[in-house]
DNA sequence: TGTGTCAAGCTGAGAA
DNA sequence: TTCTCAGCTTGACACA
């Protein structure tokens, strides 16, 4: 499995959180006050008693926004963070992980796209999240990546070639894009002539 | 209110 | 049988 690793900026978690949280936390405390449970930086006022490992494990997120699920994220497995509607159905909440979470995640993600279950563990461990969570991050983050390549290469696709103008072209050729990058056996697949031929990869 | 993002859900395949 | 994977889809949430 072959992975590209984008070259990294160096740079320190501090130096972006420094930087982001004085601009943004300014920001999107006011409109963070839209939702139902309003912006927990504001209310918690043990703001400045969090621990590093309890940042991690996001007691509030950098940037102040979404701190319900931020919390239910790293407290509480997926299973107890589901809520329940008035009519007694399950309502499926989504987490939200803090800045640092998706930081470490991220950094992770750079060096290796694959985590073994020890250092998934570990991983878990030590951002106080599950397994699971690590596991399906990892999973989302290389479909998102996937995806991303398959529309870079779409858009190339189309810089060069002409008379493909049409909304309709796009589309097809986004769903052969998609094809040919996942059937990487070289399967047969209707090409652009709508003839049936060989990939020529 | 429409839209984009993203964690979680679902399904099928493959490995041990 | 159990686990992890890819490849989507769903649903909650934030924001313009």
């Amino acid at each position: 499995m072959s992975e590209t690793v984008k070259p990294l900026t160096s740079f320190f978690i501090e130096d972006i959180l420094s930087i982001k949280e004085k601009t943004r936390l300014n920001v999107k405390c006011s409109s963070s006050h839209k939702s139902k449970e309003g912006c927990a930086q504001c209310n918690n006022q043990q703001h400045d008693q969090v621990s590093q490992s309890e940042e991690l494990g996001a007691k509030h997120t950098a940037f102040g926004a979404r701190k319900d699920s931020i919390a239910s994220s790293s407290s509480s497995t997926p299973d107890a963070m589901k809520s329940f509607t008035s009519a007694g159905k399950q309502k499926r909440s989504r987490a939200a992980f803090s800045h640092l979470q998706v930081l470490e995640l991220e950094t992770k993600f750079n060096h290796q796209k694959y985590l073994s279950a020890p250092e998934r563990a570990n991983l878990a461990n030590t951002l106080r999240l599950t397994e699971t969570q690590i596991k399906i991050w990892f999973q989302n983050r290389r479909y998102k990546t996937k995806r991303k390549q398959a529309t870079e290469y779409c858009k190339n696709i189309f810089q060069k070639s002409e008379g493909l103008n049409t909304e309709d072209d796009l589309v097809r050729a986004s769903l052969l894009t998609t094809l040919y990058k996942t059937y990487q056996c070289r399967p047969y697949v209707y090409d652009f002539n709508r003839t049936w031929r060989p990939t020529l990869w």
